[in-house]
DNA sequence: ATAATATATCGTATATTTACGATGAACGAT
DNA sequence: ATCGTTCATCGTAAATATACGATATATTAT
């Protein structure tokens, strides 16, 4: 695509953008949603919901970990995943605002 | 990718997965806003606005007419976009339910 | 009819995403 | 030390997204 042109919008905006991006596949919403359901985080849980090869979960999860909505304690051999409360408020607030902004309820 | 493995999650995950998609641009994001900024909503208008060629920004004014997030009517030789409210607000209310869902506020 | 204006679409180049098998790295147990 | 388990990363293939110039289409004005 030539040279992207993503770095010229407002900061808000990208944050925004990059927030949706990350939820932007049936896959990573339903992890959110596993990680909630489940008591225990293991990827190896996540795995076993999904119509998905361990190696593309893993990708998934790294996505919802890069803009933070997620974040994975070690515990052993294993990775403990859970949904990360701050940055899904701040993600809540920023999509209420711009809903508000442009006209909704 | 192969083949997309998107078709075997819910239809609601899917859904709003779709609508994350098409606010995952910081332009798609500005166009909503400058869509309800101005009066007047002809293409042209949007284009002035943004850093991108005339066909990138049709381009993205049909992904969010895709998603049913904006209408427009055709209006002599000009097109008059403009937000969708029912759509914004079943998206405001699907996300609203993902948030608590996963333990949002 | 012709020209000017507004927008969509086509063709194309490159970047990114999605998916998976295979491999690698880290840890616990034997 | 070796083995099994858990997970990430690498390599790779195909699909999709992003960007633009050029062109097509449709309407209004002359």
């Amino acid at each position: 695509m030539a040279i992207s042109k993503k770095e010229e919008f407002s900061k808000d905006d990208i944050w925004l953008a990059d927030i949706a991006k990350a939820l932007s596949h049936p896959a990573r919403i339903r992890i959110l949603k596993i990680l909630t359901e489940l008591n225990s985080c293991m990827v190896g849980s996540i795995v076993d919901q999904l119509p998905l090869a361990q190696a593309t979960v893993s990708q998934h999860l790294k996505e919802l970990k890069r803009v933070g909505l997620i974040k994975g304690e070690i515990d052993g051999p294993k990775v403990c995943y859970c949904v990360n409360q701050p940055v899904l408020e701040k993600a809540k607030k920023q999509l209420d605002k711009l809903f508000t902004t442009i006209g909704c309820c």
